[in-house]
DNA sequence: TCCAAACTATTAATGAATTAGTTGCAAAGG
DNA sequence: CCTTTGCAACTAATTCATTAATAGTTTGGA
C-alpha cells in the first residue's frame, strides 16, 4: 500500500558507499569529514543512514576504541551491475547493447577515449 | 527535513512514460489494459499517477469524449540522457567512457553487435 | 428527458526515505 | 572521583511515492 521497499542503495546510500569503497573502515565522524561540506548533514542524520544501511545488510561495522568504525559488504562491482541493467530494463528495451551505442554516438568522448574503445572491441 | 523531491521520473511513471511513446494519446483505462496483468493497479491509482504526473509537467491532456486522453511531453531521449549522466555520476566517477568500457566488458552482447558497435566506432 | 455506464475528483492511509534533536553512557583526563 | 567529551541510541517529524475507496460528474443511448 506504499512505495515498494527498494532493493538497491539509495542515492544517499550510494554516496557513503562511494566513501567507503575508496577507503574503511571508518567512523560515522570520518564519513562526515569526507562529505563535501555543501550536502553536510548533522551527525545525527547520517548515523541513522548508516545504521539503517547496516540492517539492510549493505555495511558491517567493529568497535575501535569508543566509535563504531564501518566497512561497506556491498561490493561496487554488484551496484553497478545491477544500476547497468535497471537503466537498460527500464529504457532500453533490456537490451545493454543499445545503451552502449547511445552512449558512443550521444555523450562526448575524448579522442583518447575513442581509441581506446576501438581497440577494446577488437579484442572481442 | 525530509526527502528532496526527484526531478526525474520515478520508476513507476517511467512505466506509464514508456506505453506512451510507444502509443498516444491514451486514456487512463486505454493504459491500465496496457499495463501487465501482474502489477495491474487499481483504476484510481493510476489515475492519480497520471495526474501527478501532469502536474510535474510530464504530460498533458485534452478531453475526447467522456475521458482524458493524455499524452508525454518529457522526451525519451532527455530521459535517458539524464539517466545515464546520473549513472555514470554516481558510479563512474562522472566518466561515460568508464560506463561504456563497464558494458562492453561485462555484459553480453552478441556477435552481431560486437560486429556493428566495431562499425559505428570506426566511424567516430 | 432520464438512467446507467464511464470517468474524474476527493480524500485518506501506509510505508520508505530523510532529517535532526535529545538523552544516556562510557572513556579519558585532571 | 568527578567532570568533560565524543559517540551511540532513541525518538520524532516531515515529505514523497503509492495505493485505493468512494463520491461526484459527464455523456450517450433508450
Amino acid at each position: 500500500m506504499a512505495r515498494p521497499k527498494s532493493s538497491n542503495p539509495t542515492d544517499y546510500e550510494l554516496s557513503i558507499l562511494k566513501i567507503l569503497w575508496e577507503e574503511s573502515p571508518l567512523s560515522v565522524s570520518q564519513i562526515l569529514e569526507r562529505i563535501e561540506k555543501k550536502a553536510k548533514p548533522a551527525y545525527s542524520s547520517l548515523l541513522t543512514i548508516v545504521r539503517l544501511m547496516e540492517t539492510k545488510g549493505y555495511l558491517n561495522h567493529e568497535k575501535r576504541g569508543k566509535a563504531f568504525f564501518y566497512w561497506p559488504i556491498l561490493k561496487q562491482e554488484k551496484v553497478s551491475h545491477q544500476a547497468i541493467t535497471k537503466l537498460v530494463d527500464s529504457i532500453f528495451g533490456g537490451n545493454p547493447y543499445k545503451l552502449a551505442v547511445n552512449i558512443i554516438q550521444k555523450e562526448q568522448l575524448s579522442e583518447d577515449e575513442v581509441a581506446e574503445l576501438k581497440r577494446i572491441v577488437e579484442e572481442l
